[in-house]
DNA sequence: TATGAATGAGATTTCATTCAT
DNA sequence: AATGAATGAAATCTCATTCAT
């Protein structure tokens, strides 16, 4: 399919940079893993962290085209900001979404330039606004009782983060722990007959 | 007062580990900080897992004597289910708790020895254990509504757990975002008359 | 106007090594500067170093002709030496001339290929056979005292390179160091009534 | 003689600068021929920059001493600058002096540190101001003409260092060349009877 | 217990040069 | 003539760990 080889260096990034994270991913293994020479990583992308960037990036674009394509055709606010919460989590555990990337690089907030730091966090804020507008159409039409729909954007997203965090990073996961998260949401923000 | 440099040591270990995280603290960085010999540093801990060990530890270890002392005055499992998360979230901002260092450190599930790594779990484990705990008392004397106290526990941690990372690591996180929590799992768990 | 690509390549060399020498001086920046394919650069000059040879070629070139002019119309040996060592001084802070270029590489004396070294000292050999040329003029016309034009050439020359190098790499150059190394020269080689 | 690893370092980076010039002087060459391991370099000495100014300032403190030994017992203020031409001259052709690293090495003015840039610059002129101090005692003892002993101390200067450079880095130079540059000197500031 | 010099493997990055298009 | 992707050797620098004192 005439993948190119900075293709291939950026895909070979995402695999890795989730396998072992950033510090443990080594230009050696990415570039061998992708195929290519190793002088071809910096000549693409500048250097490591450059492709770090990229690799976030690219995986965060296909995060939130899921995100806006769950909740797009939700019949209430409701049921959008329950499909989003969905949406997400099966993200997380998609074998082909390379989630990790985003989860085992908290560097994202040690990025030593300050302009992929905040062209990174313009991309993450991009998230809770999605949500957010839901909660705000679920409270228009009384599916979702009356909150700060910001914070509460905030506050879900934060359960979404902690309980990805444990799912894939510790051993003590309950099996039922996406579920029942979703289920604490859903009673936290439904509106009350 | 008769701090030995061993003590320095370790204290110098958790704040730098919550600075800079795992890989950016050195052994130099933290024999400097801590006004030792550098040798001291593998004299004393062995190696840099095992202190990175010892520091998360003993964090760890101050953080389960708060959130018991918390629990242990409420008046019913409700309350201290409640007073647990206002103790878990003020831990987490405190300047002298060093709690960065249980956070900017993932590693601790890339640690390669195992006996490591499931010291460290078995530790953080015992943190929902609390919990649940509390949440049983609570279904019990009424003040919780009925739920799977295993897995509303590990909920309810998974979201101390976001809003943490969302607030110390993120530059948008807004003022109210502990607040909300609360009153997000308030919502969530109290028995509704 | 109507410059080749192959001209700008010596153009932007000329300026680049001038400015950083010649190991800081890549193909990149060079081709940058020019505006040029990057691969252009080999296929017009070969390698690095024949570039290298060709700017300072270049530069020598329109130095000794500058050298040459000067001296040309003098009315007599001493007057023409006088001459050579103005415009000497004056080409080498004359801001079009690239005359860094020279200065800067000492690397001409580094070159790998022998053939690169000899065309460069042929040049460079030229310089003070101007000069001496004058100096035998002037013990004719009795303008000039009676030395040995030789090394009285290539001392002149040496005060030329050593007031040019303190102008224009260090700091502490005196404003009337070029002023004063004429000067200098005139006081040596007038002829005394 | 006890001689440290840091100071076989020194000896070998002051060699091998003035061979080879400041980048073709690799930390593989250095530790090399200092018998020692490579990471000791850093260690000791920082980085490359920093050892290079090492290797200069200790054999610009050796200049120094010798050009200040070498005025001190002059009978006059001619004789001394005399002897200061004298000395510069033969110091810069002594085999055990390691001058090159001063000659070969212009990368002192491409220092990236602004601090060991001017920490050279100022060891660099105390030299012509040991000069400066013997025109002005030649002038008050009537052994050298009237002159402004800043700037005729600066084209000295200047003169050794033509002289100099044209003597060790290219095959034409006059074999009295040196002697020719001292009696430049002499016949420019003697004072006329 | 305490010190810090010493080691060397390994990481990132640079860059002249080649080559297919 | 012109382009720029691709290569890989080599350079600098970092750092956990060892060890003699």
């Amino acid at each position: 399919m005439n993948k190119t080889k900075k293709d291939a260096l950026l895909q070979a990034a995402k695999e890795l940079f989730g396998e072992f994270g950033y510090v443990e991913t080594t230009f050696k293994k990415i570039s061998e893993r992708a195929g290519v020479a190793l002088g071809l990583l910096t000549h693409h992308y500048g250097n490591k962290e450059k492709l770090f960037l990229a690799a976030g990036l690219d995986v965060l674009e296909q995060f939130l085209a899921v995100l806006r394509a769950a909740t797009k055709d939700a019949p209430d606010g409701y049921s959008a900001a329950i499909a989003f919460c969905r949406a997400y989590l099966d993200f997380s555990i998609d074998k082909n979404s390379n989630w990790l990337v985003l989860v085992r690089c908290s560097p994202y907030s040690d990025m030593k330039t300050k302009t992929d730091r905040d062209q990174m966090n313009e991309m993450f804020e991009a998230v809770p606004k999605v949500l957010e507008a839901e909660l705000i159409r679920g409270m228009a039409d009384g599916s979702v009782r009356q909150l700060n729909p910001t914070d509460t954007a905030q506050v879900i997203i934060s359960l979404m983060v902690g309980s990805n965090r444990t799912r894939v990073l510790t051993p003590y996961a309950s099996p039922k722990l996406y579920a029942e998260a979703v289920d604490f949401v859903s009673r936290s923000i439904q509106a009350v007959k």
